[in-house]
DNA sequence: TGAAAGAAGTTGAAGCCTAAATAAAATTAG
DNA sequence: CTAATTTTATTTAGGCTTCAACTTCTTTCA
């Protein structure tokens, strides 16, 4: 214990401010799209961005998924997923149906309305994201791509 | 507004889905780290994500700051800064004083006992981080410090 | 000066999100 | 076969977050 912090003091402060800065930086980064994006969705398709983030799941699996890939794949927690489905289903953008083989389980899907509406927000979502990017050299975007996968690589084995 | 629908069915559908990609890439990192902090936070200091955040802002400015300065520095509302601010402060950790010249506004300053907990949630959080990033290269860092620099300042004047 | 415009912070309603507890069904093991 | 465990989804309580409306104070400018 008093060995780290010793450690920390000796050597070691470069790369914690280098992790830090950099996480910061990621942060801020995220941040801003993020506070955009919502901001676009809000005023142009009166939406949020967890319901654009749900129909984009489902968007790219037609024979719809499960409330625990659903959780899985938006990194949220079981009990979110369900509350979003909630109200997209109540909208009637989105379908809950028994799954065969297991009782517990749904798989949700997108309806036709929610694909049609989906299609149109996916659309403009996407050129919001071009116009975002657009200062940004094809060689910058290849490199930020490159290093953001070692950084999901890196920690999805957190020091197993 | 038709031109539009014809250039991107055309052309710039691979700028299209480098965007997008960027960003989801981009974003999964973002929730990998958030999410990884937000659980040691809790386990080990029984504190939340933005909670630490707001402290770390009065951290950097000891003479204090106004609730606006910390709306725009956490890029979240000022409804948002004030819910968090009322917590702290009923748990003594932050002070809201009146501000001198302004009888609108307030400064708010961590405490003693907020400064003391800051200090040692910090250094753990730094160290956090640290084991995140272990498995970076120091030239794989300076680089994704680059591009993220090229994102941000990009973002800040989005088609002006 | 004084009314209009703007800025700082709060409030309220609604939705987002988590963690922990629960219920129901499936799986595993004895 | 049955009891224990695990899995799937929901519920609950509480905190986070936004937006829009509001109050109070400051600034502007006529």
């Amino acid at each position: 214990m008093a060995e780290n912090i010793l450690d920390s003091e000796h050597r070691g402060n470069d790369s914690e401010h280098k992790s830090l800065r950099l996480w910061l930086r990621l942060l801020t980064c995220s941040n801003l799209i993020e506070n955009h994006l919502r901001a676009r969705l809000r005023t142009e398709f009166n939406s949020t961005l967890p319901r654009f983030d749900l129909m984009a799941q489902l968007y790219r699996y037609p024979d719809g998924m499960r409330m625990g890939d659903l959780s899985k794949l938006m990194m949220v927690s079981g009990g979110n997923v369900t509350g979003i489905c909630n109200q997209l289903e109540k909208e009637q953008l989105v379908v809950r149906e028994v799954c065969s083989g297991d009782r517990r389980a749904f798989v949700v899907k997108l309806s036709k309305k929610g694909h049609r509406l989906f299609d149109k927000m996916s659309h403009a979502h996407e050129g919001w994201l071009v116009e975002l990017f657009s200062e940004l050299q094809d060689e910058e975007v290849a490199r930020l791509m490159q290093g953001l996968g070692s950084i999901k690589q890196s920690i999805h084995k957190p020091t197993n």
